[in-house]
DNA sequence: TAATTTATTTAATTTATATTAAACACATTA
DNA sequence: TAATGTGTTTAATATAAATTAAATAAATTA
């Protein structure tokens, strides 16, 4: 189960190493440490601190605090629907971040040269090029309604989390 | 444009070579050649040939016969809403696959040690275990119901492709 | 069928990425 | 404050991936 939850988030991205210790925290009972986890999965300590971060930053793993112990100690976020669903919101708002950028530095440029282009084949191509940047634009608009409905949970309204 | 393409194609897995094919091939007015794309991207034609194999395997770009060329011709998929549904389903499809194998290996023997097993410790962390499964396979279920839902087309009634 | 063009495969190279051992910084405790 | 334990950076190494030139295969034409 942990090498197919592994190779699983290997579609997703992340290495397979990092998969592994994701793993490893799903299925364990309490939370561990950095060295428990090292020798569970046989990397080295660096490797699996900057696995371990990777997750932090991805929100599949956290941190927590047991009393008394000295060592960090971290847990599995056990809710895949959350993670498969914070990845996407994450990677969907990256999209249209880059090409929206894109769009707002080339589209006036296109804009002009299609209205007061001289050159018949300038104009054409131009006019052409904008039709293509409305449908990027459109095309944003749609995965930012999906991205939103996944934040805000919408999404379950269509696609309940139970099916009866 | 045609980097900002290639870059958030990145996100979806393919090299940046391969997001620049796309690019170029998605703005051009005609199907082109490998030679005429070997010189856009400034690649070898072997990696040229590579990436639109590539992109053809994931329906992106398409093969175009042209009467009295002897060169194969390629046009770009230009919908980027049709491109990123296809993604989306295979991509969920090969999740499903790899954890299904895996629960449908594991489950009967974690299933035998929870009803059946000698040790307490052991029946425990069982019963805990195929809950754990219990889990997976939901969530599974949740993201099988919403690829089929982009591959139907039925996600557009939740999410009308122009907003009004 | 031979000659030529085109696309793909292979093997080697380059480049990028992941991993580690060792050094470092930070914290905790005695 | 010294000594030890813990986590992170760094620099070097090992591993994996992408790219290419050259060889091969496939197709087309004369």
């Amino acid at each position: 189960m942990i090498s197919a939850i592994a190779q699983a988030m290997v579609i997703y991205g992340v290495t397979p190493s990092v998969g592994r210790i994701y793993g490893v925290l799903y299925f364990s009972e309490d939370p561990l440490t950095l060295d428990e986890i090292k020798d569970q999965v046989a990397m080295s300590k660096a490797s699996v601190s900057n696995g371990i971060r990777e997750l932090i930053d991805t929100e599949m793993v956290s941190k927590v605090w047991k009393k008394g112990e000295r060592k960090d100690h971290y847990i599995a976020e056990k809710d895949f629907l959350r993670n498969f669903l914070n990845f996407f919101v994450k990677m969907l708002r990256l999209e249209r971040g880059l090409i929206m950028k894109a769009l707002e530095q080339t589209e006036p440029i296109i804009e002009e040269l299609s209205t007061n282009g001289t050159d018949e084949r300038v104009t054409k191509t131009a006019t052409r090029d904008l039709d293509l940047m409305k449908d990027s634009r459109e095309y944003l608009d749609w995965i930012m309604r999906l991205a939103n409905s996944m934040e805000s949970g919408e999404i379950f309204d269509y696609f309940p989390k139970k099916k009866e």
